[in-house]
Parts: C-alpha cells; sequence; structure tokens
DNA sequence: ACTAACGGTTAGTTGATACTAACGAATGGG
DNA sequence: CCCATTCGTTAGTATCAACTAACCGTTAGT
C-alpha cells in the first residue's frame, strides 16, 4: 500500500507514517517497491510472526523466571490453548 | 520479596524499584503485604497470565487484520505450537 | 520546460518514561 | 525515648518516542 493512501487511514500525518515506515523498514518488518512517484509498502509476514514467536519466548521465560523467584510450588502445569484463526 | 531486597538484585535504585511497584500495583500485577517495616510484594500471577492473554489476543486481531490489508491470497494456516514449560 | 503528485528528510515541540537524591513517615528493638 | 531500618513520595533531570510543518528531490504527464 502506497505511503499517502496509508496515512488517509491513520489519525496521524503523511510524514509520519513515512517515518514510522522507515523504523520497520531498517527492522525488516516491511518492504518496499517504488512505483514511479509511489512507494509501495508491503507487510513482511515472515519477520512479523518471527517477531510474534520472539515475544513468545520472552514471555515463557519471563514467567517462568517469575515462577523461579517467588519459590512457590509449581501448579499443575497448563499447556497454551492453540489459536485458530477465526475467519 | 521485599522491596530493598528486589533492589539489590537490580541495576537502578531502590527508589525506582519502588515506583515501578506502584504502579504494578495499581495495574493489579502485583500484591503488597506489610510485614513491619518491609512490604512484601507478589506477583498477582493470574493477572499477569490474563495480560499475557489479552497481548495475544491483541497479536492474533493484528495478524488477522494485516491479511485482510494487504489483500492476500490466505496462506495455508498455522495452528500456534504449543509450548511447554520446560522445567 | 512546466506542473502536479509523491514521499523522504529535517527541525522543532511535546509528553511520557525512567532515573537519582533527598525527605520523612512507619516500624521495631534496646 | 532514641536509634536503625525500611520504603513511599517528591522534585528534578535526561532521554526518547511521536508528532507537525516545511523543504526538496524524484517521477511522470503535458
Amino acid at each position: 500500500m502506497p505511503v499517502g493512501e496509508l496515512a488517509t487511514h491513520l489519525p496521524v500525518s503523511r510524514s509520519a507514517v513515512s517515518q514510522h515506515l522507515k523504523v520497520l523498514k531498517e527492522a525488516g518488518l516491511v518492504a518496499e517497491q517504488a512505483a514511479g512517484t509511489r512507494r509501495i509498502y508491503h507487510l513482511n509476514e515472515a519477520a512479523v510472526l518471527a517477531l510474534r514467536d520472539q515475544l513468545d519466548t520472552f514471555w515463557d521465560r519471563a514467567l517462568s523466571g517469575f515462577q523461579d523467584l517467588v519459590e512457590r510450588p509449581p501448579e499443575a502445569k497448563r499447556k497454551r490453548k492453540g489459536h485458530d484463526r477465526a475467519r
């Protein structure tokens, strides 16, 4: 999606959008293609999913670490429920 | 764990820890018990897990929303893998 | 060449966050 | 009562994220 169009959907200026997209691009979460004067941005879905996985791992470790810290008897283990996309 | 002890494990001042704990308490993520001059803080595990769930839901929606936005053909659905605590 | 459209970049502003040092209230022991 | 310990709170400081307006380079049509 082009920057300008993207910005029409958001409550901020086109310039702000441009700046955010720059950060996202540098992080590898979006990719950009030039089309004339337009810059078409695409989500890098694999990277976003990887980010999610990393956050998931972070949470797993954090919760595991907290469990150690308070030295409580371990509760019955609870598997994370699966999440299907509801569409 | 008492505030002062907690602070010895962290790279910030005791006062900073106290301030953070206040925010966490107000958010319901920790609970406090007075023991003399000491304040013993406990994690509110249920609340932390609920927060994680909410973040999880947020991500589900965000990813679902992004999928709509780019109007790509839906990929084969991938169930989230289960996470067992490795301990 | 001129013009319009697009978007990256810069400078400036604002508000939030995180920190430290210091103060003082509360607790408990001698 | 005095003293030491603990910790919440305040004031001040620094950093950073997020924003806007403006500028200007690039592209493409006439």
